[in-house]
DNA sequence: AGCTCTTATGAATCATTGA
DNA sequence: GTCAATGATTCATAAGAGC
């Protein structure tokens, strides 16, 4: 038995993550306010004054962070006036001078991006997850992300059936989940940097900033049960309610107010649960 | 009747282009030779002097390309030592002060990557195509690459939701019959900046080698029947191949005298076709 | 329960108008 | 003149309703 938590401060991450000591945490994912040179928008960071903005609280990151962590940043710019704004990558740049080591980048595919037509742009449809770390020696565990092979999804799962699924989804590592797991891995393959998730355009009243697929996707490739995770942007709570899923601990920061209880609401119902680890699931084989 | 010529130059494109006239290009595609340690392969360029190694170069690009012209530069950093490069970041932001615009950066997905497993890293399986522009007001045909569109069309004509209507009782006058018949008789749907093409695995000599129909969704995009497209880094001719095909006139310089001798064998065929213009195509319908 | 059909909307961009 | 607000354009997805 183990107890996971997940909280919700309020603030701004440079000052409250004055409270946590170094190394703290196993895996630093966000998605940032996006430059915006409109003042009344949630941020309202200029892009020129972006990097200036940015490197203060990515200091305070790259302290709390474990040598075996990673930092992942999820951000795009824009194109304004039909010209893309340059201030991601110079914050790539001016990220590796601070100390963290750039080790990929991801490409998010949006499958349905927003549309629009215009005379000489095209739908943008992806946005970068960059892969920041403090050490070459990072923990990461790839079979927990595998992905189906082929038409895998069309022959095997249709006869598998919805509850078997779920079963194996939830239970894998003990009984009927792992006599699967044994001829699934021979038909799964590790996944490329290229992730194909769709943005979540559901009716909820608090519109997530990025779907549940893109932390969880993360969370299950850098941490462990019961491993600590991080998102000093974390609006609507989406970080924290997917780490929670997934038992791993998990403290959100945010400055907006009105963000802040939409975040907690989002874990309310389950903050106090107890999670059960199976006896016999050793984290590795995930 | 016209005359589609494509030529393979050999040299540095540093030198071979000082005999082109200002203003002379329509379309500038090409995937140089990657920054790499070692000096045996191809280019041999050190990541760090990339950038310097490439700029006077870039300087005679910007000169022969027409004002409405567009430079599409195929380029990825490759990891070394567990992290990425920065020269290719660093290159976007040299171009800029040498007086180019960034309009667009382009996701070349590699829809079959070369297999391969490493203990912190996944499969490679994009590519940037970055957009380079003189002015704002570059030549763009988007109809040129349109792809056919999903059901979107049978079910929004099946009924128009609450929320068209809306959008249609905002605007003014006849706005709602015009856009019905906007949608009528689409089949097709505009692209994203994200590129879905694989790779072709069953190749020449010439490792570099992009596959065919990278340069022709660009060459279809950004240029007319009877335009210029130059390849400064043609390598085994594929860009002037496809140009040639497309009837589009063309320039590809190689260095290596090996890749110019390849080059020219795979256009020999149909160097001196003539292609038959038809008489009624207006290259402004296009 | 398991389908099909309906409906809303999303980190968008550019041109135009208004302050 | 600079800067901010408004209008026009467009398509993939999943929740929810209906059968």
């Amino acid at each position: 038995m183990r107890i996971t938590t997940a909280e919700i401060k309020h603030g701004d991450c440079l000052d409250v993550l004055r409270e946590y000591a170094d190394n703290t945490f196993d895996l630093i994912v966000t998605s940032p306010p996006y430059a915006d040179r409109r003042k009344h928008t949630y941020g309202g960071v200029p892009p020129e004054k972006y990097v200036d903005w940015f490197l203060p609280r990515s200091e305070q990151f790259l302290r709390v962070l474990k040598p075996t962590g990673t930092f992942i940043l999820n951000i795009k710019e824009k194109a304004e006036n039909g010209e893309r704004h340059t201030f991601v990558i110079e914050l790539i740049l001016a990220l590796r001078r601070q100390g963290w080591l750039w080790t990929e980048e991801f490409i998010w595919h949006k499958k349905n991006c927003y549309p629009g037509k215009w005379p000489n742009r095209f739908r943008d449809a992806w946005e970068r997850c960059l892969q920041f770390n403090k050490t070459r020696r990072f923990k990461m565990r790839q079979e927990a992300v595998m992905v189906p092979m082929g038409d895998w999804k069309e022959t095997r799962m249709k006869s598998l059936g919805k509850n078997d699924v779920i079963r194996f989804n939830s239970q894998v590592g003990s009984g009927f989940g792992k006599n699967i797991a044994n001829w699934l891995y021979r038909e799964m393959a590790y996944p490329t940097n290229v992730l194909h998730l769709a943005t979540e355009c559901s009716n909820k009243r608090h519109s997530a900033a990025f779907p549940e697929a893109l932390p969880e996707w993360f969370i299950k490739l850098f941490t462990d049960e019961g491993d600590w995770v991080l998102d000093p942007f974390v609006g609507s709570g989406t970080t924290c309610a997917v780490a929670l899923r997934l038992g791993r601990n998990s403290v959100g920061i945010e400055l907006v107010r009105e963000y802040v209880e939409l975040a907690r609401q989002s874990i309310e119902p389950a903050t106090a649960t107890l999670f059960e680890t199976p006896t016999n699931h050793a984290p590795d084989q995930r």
